[in-house]
DNA sequence: GTCTTGACGTTTA
DNA sequence: CTAAACGCCAAGA
């Protein structure tokens, strides 16, 4: 469970790679579920951002995360076009054309699947 | 120190 | 319905 995300002294971007280390194998978020889920909303663009500070860490998929429409916006950000593709395939997910196909099934909202109290 | 760009999403025209 | 602008925050030039 995630307990800085209550604390502002956290930072934001920590605090999305909490959430993105988090999601399950085989399933994939959005930046703007993951970004409501810290409490901005309308700041899905730092979700992003914190994400490509996220190549030079381990243990940060960001290959499982996608934009609001299953489309794998960020692919090129991972040293190869195909790389994200690959990495999701690996883990049973659907990609056709740079997009999801099963992605409302696959769909992960920490909001709802970490069940905040 | 100022301006532009950015792995997005929502709202208005 | 589609198209465009806005908002958000941060970093690079």
């Amino acid at each position: 469970m995630i307990k800085s995300i209550n604390d502002k002294n956290a930072d934001f971007f920590e605090n999305v790679f909490a959430v993105v280390k988090l999601i399950p194998k085989g399933r994939v978020s959005s930046y703007g579920a993951i970004a409501k889920y810290l409490g901005s909303a309308q700041s899905s663009r730092m979700v992003g951002w914190a994400m490509n500070a996220s190549h030079k860490m381990d243990g940060i998929p960001a290959h499982r995360v996608v934009n609001r429409q299953g489309l794998l916006t960020g692919k090129m950000h991972f040293g190869s076009p195909t790389l994200m593709e690959e990495k999701l395939k690996l883990e049973g997910i659907e990609v056709v054309n740079d997009q999801i196909s099963n992605f409302k099934t696959l769909y992960w909202d920490p909001s709802i699947e970490l069940n905040i109290d």
